[in-house]
DNA sequence: CCATGTACCTGAAGGC
DNA sequence: TGCCTTCAGGTACATG
């Protein structure tokens, strides 16, 4: 679920709300969402800052830091008192001491709460994140050129370039006119550029926009987003294309489902 | 290096 | 009303 766009509403969200709180008590429902790789307690550490690197929320403690990872399903929603009965599919609570909570929901249970001394352990893999300042056209550029997997596959794999997903691969390739089968290293300086400006200009969109909620994704207020209604390809399978009128397809494609317009994307080599 | 399949989970939706 | 299959904003890991 929760791509960058998502994950950055949270972090804007986390920032106004538990930053400077101290940890009471942190409670797992569910075992499994929680990984405990240090012994440092997280009882009286305050909340010192939050950053995000693609998907990955990282909230620095006193000593220790909680990495989260939302994964498909995953909500963080803040609570300045606490609630009698926690919603269903509630699999952390975090309460702090001024008796505020932070409720992690997560039907499906993939999402974690790591935590660790050195976040590195646990995004030491992960890529620059694609808003991030030192990523522009150069570096993106290098990293295409090196790599000859399918531009789907490369822009999903977090390990080049961190923070799109399903959506925002589809919604970027679209507007640069790419199909996902083309090769990231075969790409020109042009069609490189077109890429790079339009995951710039999808992402930010988004992020102005509060992220896309399809089913599950809330910000921290259990609030949907708005930017599901400005897709100009994903989900509008048998739908026009908003450029041609050709109708959308799906496919499926580095193992995901794959919106694409057969005309605007035509594949590099059938273009000539 | 790269592609594909499976596993982790729950629930919604569609076909019969 | 079921029952069965497929699919879902993600990623780790195993296998060719």
């Amino acid at each position: 679920m929760p791509e960058l766009p998502e994950v950055e509403t949270v972090a804007r969200e986390l920032r106004q709300n538990i930053l400077g709180r101290t940890l009471k008590s942190i409670d797992p429902l569910w075992g499994r969402s929680m990984d405990v790789r240090c012994d440092i307690p997280l009882e009286n550490q305050s909340v010192k800052s939050i950053a995000r690197k693609g998907k990955y929320l990282i909230v620095s403690f006193t000593r220790s830091f909680l990495v989260i990872h939302l994964r498909m399903t995953g909500q963080l929603l803040f609570y300045t008192q606490g609630l009698q009965k926690p919603h269903n599919h509630v699999r952390i609570i975090v309460t702090f001491t001024d008796g505020s909570q932070l409720h992690f929901r997560d039907m499906r249970k993939f999402g974690r709460f790591y935590h660790v001394i050195d976040p590195d352990e646990i995004i030491k893999n992960i890529g620059m994140d694609a808003l991030d300042m030192q990523m522009n056209l150069h570096t993106f550029r290098t990293l295409l050129s090196n790599s000859r997997m399918n531009l789907k596959a490369f822009l999903l794999s977090q390990y080049y370039i961190s923070g799109l997903g399903n959506i925002y691969v589809d919604e970027s390739l679209f507007r640069s006119h790419l199909h996902p089968s083309d090769i990231a290293a075969s790409l020109s300086k042009g069609q490189s550029e077109l890429l790079f400006n339009s995951i710039r200009t999808v992402l930010n969109e988004a992020v102005e926009n509060m992220g896309s909620t399809i089913s599950d994704y809330r910000d921290t207020y259990g609030n949907a987003g708005n930017n599901q209604n400005f897709f100009r390809v994903y989900g509008r399978v048998g739908n026009p294309c908003v450029e041609c009128g050709t109708m959308v397809k799906k496919m499926r494609f580095a193992g995901r489902g794959t919106y694409y317009c057969p005309s605007c994307q035509k594949p590099e080599k059938v273009k000539k």
